[in-house]
This record gives C-alpha cells, sequence and structure tokens, in this order.
DNA sequence: CTGAAAGCGCTAACAC
DNA sequence: GTGTTAGCGCTTTCAG
C-alpha cells in the first residue's frame, strides 16, 4: 500500500469563519483564548474548528504578532545522561507556560554550536539556553543582538551573555581534593575522558589540582581514554592506574559511569575500598546507590539547573525586561561509602 | 546590573539590500544559495548581510515558501536513556539535511501526546516521528490529514498510521521465555515497572506469558515497583522476589538497569548466578558488558531506530512522495554469562 | 542575471 | 461584541 503525499491546501481561518458563519477574526479570537467574545458565538467557532480538523498555523501567526512561544536550547549531546536531564528540568519548567522548548546538539563543538545557534535564532524564539561559558565571538554577537534572554547553563566559572546558572566545576574539583586530602588520601590519581571541548571536565580537573598542589601534592597518575564514559571504560582504566602505580590510594573520576565500573573492578580485586584506597565519582547519578557500596559523589544539580533557567526565560516572556544574574547552585559532596571517614 | 530588553526592530532583507546596493530579491537568492546569481553580487551580498549581523527570519519565508525544515519528535519522557538514544539516531540522520528535529514529551500520556502533537503540527513540520503505535483518534485524524510523512517508532505490534520502524516487543518477550526455557529453568520471575502507559514493556510482558504458556509454564513471581528503573529498585524488587518465592531460578527484569541491580545483589547472595539461577534484562545498554558478569539482554536497536525513522521522514521531504511500510528490526538476544548455556 | 509586484495566513489596531 | 483594513518579512512569479 503506497501513495503518494501531495500537500493538500491547508484549511485557513476564512475556512473556520465561513463553517460557522462569522468573520475571520471572530475565529482568531476564538481560537486565541481571548475573553472579548460571547459564549455563543465561542461554542459555534470552537464546533466548527473541531468540525472540519482546523490545526492553526503558527507559522503565520507568529510573523503577523512578532511572538514566538519556541525556546531554544542547545547541549553538547544526548549520549551523556547529564544532558538529558537537565532537558528534563526544562522540560518541566516550561509546561505551565505557553513556551515549548526546541533542542539542539553541539557534539562538543562551539562551531557546531554557532551553526546550530544561527538556526535556531532564525527562528526568533522567545528565548535561549545553552551549555557552558564558552562560544564563538560570532555566537556571542548573535545573542547579545537578538534581544532576548540567554541563559547559560551548567557553568559559573566565567563571563555569562546575559545569565548564569550552574555549579561551579572548578570548585567541585577543587572540594573532591579538599575532601580527599582530609580524609587521609595523599597518593592520588585521576581517570578522565580524553574528549576535547569539555571544558567543564577540564576545569574540574583544573581545581582538583589546585587542591592538591595547595597541599603540596600532585596528581601520581592520570589516566586519559576515549570513548563514552561507562562501566567498562572505569574498569580498564582502573585496572590501567592500579598497574602503573599500584601506591595510588585515591581515585577521582570524572563520571559516577567510570567510577562505578572502577567500584566494581576495585572490590573483585580485593581493594580495601572505602578505606585504605578511595575512589569518588562524579554527578550525582541515580545509580550511586544501587552499587555494592554507595560511590562517592558531587551532585551537580542537573535537573534543577534545567528548571531554573527555564523559570528565568518564562519570566522574562511574561515580563519581557528582566534582570541580569548568576545562579551559583551547591555541588554537594557526598561521601558514600567509597572513601575513609574524615 | 540589569536592563530591560526592548525587543529592536530586527533586521530585514532590506537593509542587506540597502547595504549591497541591490534588490532585495537578489539578496534573498543569494542567502538561498541560489546559483542564479554573478559571484561579485554574491559576495557583496554576504559581506554586507555579516557587517550588519542579519539573521533571516525563517518565520517569514517558510510562510512564503510553504516549506518548514522542522521534523516533529514526540517521546514519552527524557528520563528513561532509550529514548535519548533513539533521538541520537534522528539528530545524526538529520545532520546531513537541510531538516530539524523539535523534540517533545508526551510524559507516557496518549492525552498529552495528542497535545504536543497539535502544537507541533500547528508549526507545520515536514514530518513527524513518535514513539508507539497507540494514540489518541484525534491525533490520528490529524496526523493523517497534515499531509507529511508520520513515522511511528519502537514499535511494529499494532497498526501504523504510515509507517513503523523498530522491533516486535511482543516477539522480543516470547523469544526470551523460550531462550530461558531452552536453558533449562522452570520457575520463572518477572520484575517490571508499575508504569501504565508504557505499552510496548506490557507487549513484552504479555510475549513473555504467551511464551512459557506454550511450554505450560506460568510465573511463579511477578513482582512490580514504582518509579524509575534504576540499580537500587532491581536490589530491593530481587530481595523481595527470593524471599517471597524461594524456588524461583530465572528472572526477567523489563530494562538493564533493574536487572543489573538484581545481578549484584544475586552476586552478593551467594546464588549461582548464570547457572542454576538466570537473570535477563532488556535493551543492550552499554553498562550490561561492565558488570561483574555480562548481563543477557535482547538489544532493542534504538539508535538504529531513530536513524532509519529520520532518513525515512528526510528522503520523503526530498522526493514530496513516498511509500508507507514497515520496517521491522531484529530485537537481538545476548545471552551474556548471566544464564546457563543450552 | 536582476528586479517589481503580489501574496503566504494570521493578528494589531481601529472602526462600528 | 464583532468586522475591516493593513501589514508582518519573506518567496513566488513573471518581466526585463
Amino acid at each position: 500500500m503506497s501513495h503518494p503525499h501531495t500537500r493538500k491546501a491547508q484549511l485557513t481561518l476564512s475556512d473556520v469563519a465561513l463553517a460557522a458563519g462569522v468573520s475571520e477574526m471572530t475565529v482568531s479570537r476564538v481560537l486565541r483564548g481571548r475573553s472579548d467574545v460571547s459564549e455563543a458565538t465561542r461554542e459555534k467557532v470552537v464546533q466548527a474548528a473541531r468540525a472540519i480538523g482546523y490545526v492553526p498555523n503558527k507559522i503565520a501567526g507568529a510573523l503577523a504578532s512578532n511572538r514566538v512561544n519556541l525556546v531554544g536550547v542547545i547541549v553538547p549531546s544526548l549520549s551523556n545522561m547529564v544532558f538529558p536531564e537537565v532537558l528534563s528540568g526544562i522540560t518541566a519548567a516550561l509546561e505551565e507556560t505557553p513556551l515549548q522548548p526546541v533542542f539542539g546538539t553541539s557534539n562538543y563543538s562551539v562551531e557546531q554550536e554557532e551553526k546550530v545557534l544561527f538556526e535556531m535564532l532564525s527562528w526568533r524564539p522567545s528565548g535561549v539556553i545553552l551549555a557552558g561559558l564558552e562560544h564563538t565571538d560570532a555566537s556571542r554577537a548573535m545573542m547579545a543582538a537578538a534581544g532576548i534572554p540567554v541563559v547559560e547553563v551548567m557553568d559559573v566559572d566565567g563571563t555569562p551573555v546575559d545569565t548564569a546558572v550552574g555549579i561551579s566545576h572548578h570548585r567541585a574539583g577543587y572540594d573532591l581534593a579538599r575532601e580527599a586530602i582530609a580524609r587521609g588520601y595523599r597518593n592520588m590519581g585521576v581517570i578522565r575522558s580524553a574528549r576535547v571541548g569539555d571544558t567543564r571536565a577540564h576545569k574540574r580537573h583544573d581545581g582538583f589540582l589546585q587542591g592538591l598542589s595547595e597541599a603540596g601534592l600532585s596528581l601520581v597518575v592520570d589516566q586519559t581514554y576515549a570513548g563514552g564514559s561507562g562501566f567498562q571504560n572505569g574498569r580498564e582504566m582502573t585496572a590501567r592506574a592500579l598497574a602503573e602505580c599500584p601506591s595510588v590510594d585515591f581515585i577521582a573520576y570524572s563520571s559516577d559511569l567510570t567510577a562505578a565500573g572502577g567500584l566494581l573492578y576495585a572490590i573483585e580485586q580485593g581493594l580495601d575500598v572505602g578505606g585504605a584506597f578511595g575512589l569518588a565519582g562524579f554527578n550525582g547519578f541515580e545509580l550511586v546507590s544501587g552499587l555494592p557500596k554507595e560511590l562517592a559523589t558531587t551532585e551537580s544539580c542537573r535537573w534543577q539547573t534545567g528548571h531554573i533557567a527555564a523559570e528565568i526565560v518564562a519570566e522574562t516572556y511574561d515580563l519581557s525586561s528582566y534582570a541580569d544574574r548568576r545562579v551559583e547552585l551547591n555541588p554537594t559532596f557526598q561521601p558514600g561509602q567509597t572513601m575513609r571517614a574524615r
């Protein structure tokens, strides 16, 4: 069974107007839920619209009214769980508003981000939410010129175009180093993704190094891996790190997933996890609490970040003016059971 | 530092035309990449557009040309990893086309789906991709009347509006039952989400029951849990199932995540996982291969499903006509190390 | 190769 | 309350 899809002439307001026996304008008022229409007319119009299966054309509406209820959202990827979680928060916050999110991905590239941003802005959205504070100059210029709220999320270590919402990754890294040191670990190792463009991971790493350095310490092992962050990578890299430097007594992983893999491996190897050997992940994924030992991690407030960012855009949409801000959330550290007591 | 965002008058084609010293029409041609413009003029226009920071207005363009390069995508949720993976596949397939995906979520409700669909269709997208074959009558009517390709993904057990792409969940459930039986398991249990609206999970369950029933077997335990599918839930439900029915020798989980939790728990309890006691998850998440034992699972081809669906829409966009189809993918079973050999 | 005119379907701003 | 008129910024179509 196959058939050609000829684009049939679309139903317009005047079709509804004809069917309901009123003017186009009246139909428009009813369909936009305006209150200055008599109940009888409203009912007639609604019936007529439903009867003929009318679907309004937002393109025409947007052009005429110069309002678009779309919010552009750009994240690096959908493969890393953290970003869908931010999107969930955005979606939830926008649910009670007339706004609708439109998602795009930059694949961790500021050039790609620029392209996607350009596409999005050409739809004249009511706001833009994007991950990170690093963008091309052209991107910055476009956003500044767009005259819409711009919310940069998941990072506050830098200068935002308008508003930044998220945690300080530098501080998260720094705090973890302090925690590890306070708990008596001295031979620190790091296992992290080799991905370029993940500036947040770099900032955490820098913070971690700074924390060590202030205590006169430095890394005894620094493993990077290609590919996604998963259990398997965590296992393999941990094995490698331990082989390369058997004296390592603490490993900081860039992700809970690799940390989980490392945890499983360390337990199998008979290491005293949570005692002589410590490890910690990052993000606070739900899964950290179902492992053989609860994983030490830092909650990065992903859902909340998205939610707040979307609220800021929605608020601005209502007020048509807004104040720049910087919303720094607390990257709370959870020691779990994979680090010594302090 | 706060400032009101007054929506500045937007730059239009005529601004560029003025700056470049040509007509609006010529600018339009250049910016749409048409070839019937002299190289000199093109260069002038491109420079002028860049200089003044012009961003085209797709709303006006879409209205005038009656073409919209958007593809509406509706999935139940972003919290369950499977859907972002489908979205990744879609995004990847659309990357080399002029099409752009627009995502929305239905929260596992056909009524919510109808609302989101209505919103999307009112932007006159070039195609729609949505999860599942179950929709409200109104949704079906809208899609049929839209005159655009409609691709229903992640299920082929039912009648699609146009085209369906995905695996048969009924068959996946059925096949798993057969596998378990062939491997000598007889006291089958199930641990699954209590979520209503997840029709694919229901279909797998039905298939599993049918497989058992054909062999004269029935479930010895059937646990459902509220909340998301995670390690912790898997642990707790497994503990409960074993307590309630100690003779159970095989558990089918509705998700790899709960299965992983069950696996960790079973190992801790000293069960002969992969021998006397078997278990299997579903989906084929990457993490199955980093667990203490490789998890038996069924690969549900999520990325591929999204990719194919998007290709079908893109193809149709080019040809402006297309053939309905049904693309059934193979839900390949991977025994891993948590089931006996057959 | 380039330009002029006519709308796309809707809504803002007025009339009545 | 309801109708009329004039565009929104772009592309289509048709001339040159």
